[in-house]
DNA sequence: TATTTATACCTAGAAATCAGAGGTATAAAT
DNA sequence: ATTTATACCTCTGATTTCTAGGTATAAATA
């Protein structure tokens, strides 16, 4: 039906400021929602090498001494197009599901 | 992660106002969301027995000569509980989602 | 010192979900 | 005669999602 967390749109927004590795991407989705949002790195993972596929985003290994390397993502200027049609996507979405339980609002609203 | 269209929560919010059979409920929901959320019938049947087998719904057979009889289906009190469950779900959900779009909002905008 | 937590990447398989096709049956419209 | 609409239903293949596992280092905690 479109949308159910669409990790990938989730992803193409929290890139479309600045550059970051994966394991960052997945912390500021948790933070950004609340805590709504949680994607464990098996989700993750997989869909940034599929967007990556895409050439929505482009990776960029970051050498580190110590700790794990880290490959940084960016959005690519196809990624932004991508990252506006679902963010209609979403809209379109919000306003369907909202036009139901909208009219059939609860009584006995205070 | 909750909600992708949510066929449960759809049909238990177009239950809420009157009882109604089962191809009348597809056709609301497609309506009344703007033709946004659209289930085939091999979705909707099977989410019905489950909402009963739950006890949120009730059916009866309403028999009709000349054209196929329905089966009519009206919520529960406990399925309105577990409605207003789905609702504040929802609710949470879209804030989550809106956190992250909107703390990436689209510059340009007019 | 041993274990847990945090960092950072990844794959694979099980479970759930979805869309579409198929199946039965009648009546009305084209 | 065929299509559209009504009205119920199941099943299967494809996709999606989640969980669990696997590697490796450093810092904090017990």
């Amino acid at each position: 039906m479109a949308f159910k967390g669409d990790l990938e749109a989730l992803i193409l927004a929290v890139l479309s400021d600045h550059a970051l590795h994966g394991y960052e991407i997945s912390k500021r989705i948790r933070s950004q929602s609340q805590e709504v949002l949680k994607y464990g790195e098996g989700q993750l993972y997989p869909a940034l090498h599929k967007l990556e596929e895409s050439g929505f985003i482009e990776a960029e290994w970051m050498l580190q001494d110590g700790k794990p390397d880290r490959k940084v993502y960016s959005i690519t200027p196809k990624g932004r197009e991508e990252l506006e049609r679902h963010r209609s996507a979403w809209a379109k979405f919000v306003s369907g599901v909202g036009g139901i339980f909208a009219s059939h609002a609860v009584e006995g609203g205070k």
